[in-house]
DNA sequence: ACCTGTGGCTGATCAC
DNA sequence: GTGATCAGCCAC
């Protein structure tokens, strides 16, 4: 046994959290009328087995069912939870037939909760306890990469598709056992081009399918095509049908409409929803496109070409570059994949999800899958989503602003999770104790993880790393799950203590360290921005003065610093710049680094920021002048000057709260809805500003960057040179004044009176 | 049908 | 002009 498989044994052995698969290496499960299939992977080879499936919905009585002639049975669960009353059946018929009855009682205005899971395979890995992967290794899963490259007329829509003009221009087909094909429309039709592809499809019979924009664009398409051509897109492992719905998925603010496609007996993955979920994480993606994600993670190789979606077209006559880019596509969406779906298929041994799910699922829904699996597997009932109310989060405050020195920055690790654990916060609800006996397990096994991951080489090395990374993730899910709205163990009140708490040590923190003589810059949350008092420069000195802190702070938090700067810029509250050691910017805050500012205003503050960190402002007014020169000159390229917004609603959502002024019109959805090629919310779109002068309606001065003519170059100069200024004048007092000034007197007075009359009012929002 | 939380800053637009 | 509001993005 390696060291490895040694540490990754005690993990799995851990129920709670990774199930009670028996027979290991799940890569599918399908659930049919009476039985479930499952698929394993085994030396290699698929097997296919068949398990009795067993439907089941929670009720609050079983009175909602006694008028129900589908077969099924009723037991009543122990504790006195308001879901109480477990309902099985041993059809889908019948469960389908049980749901449209709740539902007609629903309608009749019936008060007594109950509770389904909708995806019947979620249904039968929670009763079982079954999960994906477990006993499997990444490298052994057979993946396969498809690329699309189509020519798409003006109108087109999806996902009805299917005009005169559209067709697919190649499909390049990938998979990790070294096989590659390029379908090309210059060889074939495009019949032949679909059936070639789900022939293809079956006979290497992938478990996963992977491709970039295959749920908002790919296989939309290929299904729009493939209704043209009346070709069957039989892809399942039973032969069955490529089956599409639409679906929606948050993300942190945002919501992406996509479609839903499911397979039999495989799993879809698309890249581009792992490059959103690492986005949120990270905030460094300059855009979701292949070519920006393989730049970020230095995956592009020398001779790499990359093709606008508008440009196929053009790519007709040139059959041989298509070819290879579609081909390049395909091989750099597989190795994309390796590195953005590790977490997940680590997720898929934990959660009761498939693979695919478990990548469109968000952190709490899964938490509290773990909850109903382990209260169902003791055959206990279940409480229902208390009602939210509004609670404060983590104290934020700026004590001074300006430039600073010898900065250091402290934080708690883990500081909610911590709080938690140190004071049994958890769901009141939880009476089997699951919770947070689940958090300690996964805290531990993140810092065992987290340990081994040094010592470990190659692959046992990046899997340990994911196993790290899913537990620190999850771990930090925790906190959330308490205020989760639907989470069916939440606890508001418990949410509010952990955050009072959180408040009062940060606070408290922030208290001594003055008292013993260090300027506070910012807090939020769990970290400190300060500068040590004198003769306190080392830092070793620096972590005896936070040792200093350990008497007056709970036991079990620690203070630890966590960075050590040469010069920092303090701007507002959650917006800063650091200069550390090796010379390197480090630019936080939407104010100072937005993706909606245009790439131009953030190099400049950039640039501007460093010679203020470096102490040498007074170069900065002849940098202005050679930036509006550039403007002048026509001289800076376009994708410096455009704007790139995201649409957050339907272009049909738009419209409605247009007409209905429920908001106010926007550059980006006016383009879209001009656009020939179809857009859908979470597309980006890129713009910028034409015209002259000052005066101009953003929204209507608008242009794609795409149509930017170099030869005729239309954007508006004054406009731009003014953001310049505007940034300029913007950070001008700190310019002019060196040094570092208590927020307070910054503050004009007249503010400071409004924040005052302000607060209570808020105050009374939230009772 | 889907959904982890709160706090804060900014640009564009509109009503006044 | 100014304040209010919305949308978008970001920190933690």
């Amino acid at each position: 046994m390696t060291r490895y498989q040694e540490i990754a044994a005690e993990f799995y052995r851990n129920r709670l959290l990774f199930g009670t698969t028996e027979r290991p290496a799940i890569v599918a499960v399908e659930i049919g009328a009476r039985n479930a299939e499952i698929f394993r992977r085994v030396d290699g080879k698929l097997t296919r087995e068949s398990a009795p499936a067993q439907f089941f919905i929670l009720l609050g009585d079983p009175s909602l069912l006694s008028t129900l002639a589908a077969p099924h049975s009723i037991r009543e669960l122990e504790g006195d939870f308001a879901l109480r009353h477990l309902a099985t059946f041993d059809t889908a018929a019948a469960l389908d037939a049980a749901k449209r009855h709740l539902r007609k009682a629903d309608a009749g205005g019936n008060e007594i909760p109950y509770f389904v899971l909708t995806d019947p395979v979620e249904q039968f890995l929670l009763l079982s306890g079954m999960t994906f992967f477990v006993g499997l290794e990444f490298e052994h899963l057979h993946r396969m990469q498809i690329d699309v490259q189509a020519c798409i007329t003006p109108g087109f829509e999806f996902p009805s598709g299917a005009r005169e003009g559209d067709r697919i221009a190649a499909i390049a087909i990938t998979d990790s056992r070294g096989f590659e094909r390029v379908l090309m429309a210059s060889e074939m039709d495009e019949r032949a081009m679909l059936e070639q592809l789900v022939a293809i499809v079956r006979e290497r019979d992938p478990d996963v399918i992977e491709g970039h924009n295959l749920l908002r664009f790919g296989l939309d398409y290929i299904q729009a095509r493939a209704r043209r051509n009346r070709v069957a897109l039989k892809l399942g492992r039973d032969a069955s049908l490529m089956k599409a719905r639409s679906s929606r998925m948050q993300i942190a603010e945002r919501t992406i409409a996509y479609r839903r496609f499911d397979i039999y007996g495989r799993s879809v993955v698309d890249t581009w929803m792992l490059a959103q979920h690492y986005d949120i994480s990270s905030r460094a993606l300059e855009g979701f496109g292949l070519e920006e994600i393989e730049r970020h993670f230095k995956l592009v190789h020398p001779g790499r070409t990359y093709i606008e979606p508008e440009r196929v077209n053009d790519f007709m006559a040139n059959p041989a570059a298509l070819r290879e880019i579609a081909l390049d596509n395909a091989r750099q969406v597989g190795k994309l994949a390796e590195m953005l779906s590790l977490s997940y298929f680590v997720q898929a041994q934990i959660f009761p999800y498939s693979y695919q799910n478990v990548i469109l699922r968000g952190n709490a829904t899964k938490i509290d899958s773990l909850l109903l699996r382990a209260y169902l597997a003791q055959n206990h009932s279940v409480p229902v989503p208390g009602e939210p109310i509004a609670f404060a989060g983590g104290h934020t405050e700026v004590r001074r602003l300006g430039v600073a020195h010898a900065v250091a920055h402290c934080d708690v690790t883990s500081l909610y999770p911590s709080l938690m654990l140190q004071f049994g916060l958890g769901p009141g609800s939880d009476r089997l104790r699951v919770f947070l006996r689940m958090l300690a397990e996964l805290r531990k096994f993140r810092v065992q993880a987290k340990g081994a991951v040094r010592e470990l080489q190659g692959n046992e090395r990046r899997y340990m790393e994911a196993l790290q990374q899913t537990f620190k993730i999850l771990v930090n899910s925790f906190y959330g799950y308490l205020g989760f709205s639907m989470g069916h163990f939440n606890d508001y009140a418990q949410a509010q203590e952990v955050t009072r708490r959180g408040r009062e040590l940060i606070q408290h923190a922030m208290v001594e360290l003055e008292a013993r003589g260090a300027q506070v810059i910012e807090v939020d949350t769990d970290g400190i921005y300060f500068v040590a008092p004198p003769g306190c420069e080392s830092e070793s000195e620096q972590e005896k003065l936070l040792e200093s802190l350990a008497g007056v702070l709970p036991e079990g938090i620690k203070l630890e610093i966590d960075g050590r700067y040469p010069a920092m810029f303090s701007y507002k509250m959650k917006n800063y710049v650091l200069l550390d050691e090796t010379g390197e910017l480090t630019i936080r805050g939407s104010g100072l680094r937005s993706r909606g500012l245009e790439r131009f205003q953030r190099r400049f503050m950039e640039e501007m920021f460093g010679l203020l960190l470096e102490d040498r402002r007074a170069e900065i007014p002849e940098r202005l002048e050679s930036w509006k020169r550039r403007i002048a000159e026509h001289q800076m390229p376009i994708r410096d000057l455009m704007k790139t917004d995201t649409l957050q609603d339907s272009l049909e959502v738009y419209r409605q709260k247009i007409s209905g002024k429920r908001r106010n019109v926007a550059a980006a959805y006016e383009l879209a809805l001009k656009a020939s090629r179809p857009y859908s919310s979470g597309d980006q779109i890129s713009y910028y500003v034409t015209g002259r002068g000052l005066k101009v309606k953003v929204s209507a001065a608008a242009k794609m960057a795409a149509d930017y003519d170099p030869d005729h170059p239309d954007e508006n100069v004054e406009y731009y040179q003014a953001k310049l200024d505007e940034l300029y004048n913007k950070f001008k007092p700190y310019l002019d004044r060196p040094g570092l000034f208590d927020a307070a007197d910054l503050v004009p007075p007249e503010e400071r009176v409004q924040q005052e009359l302000i607060q209570p009012e808020t105050d009374v929002e939230k009772d």
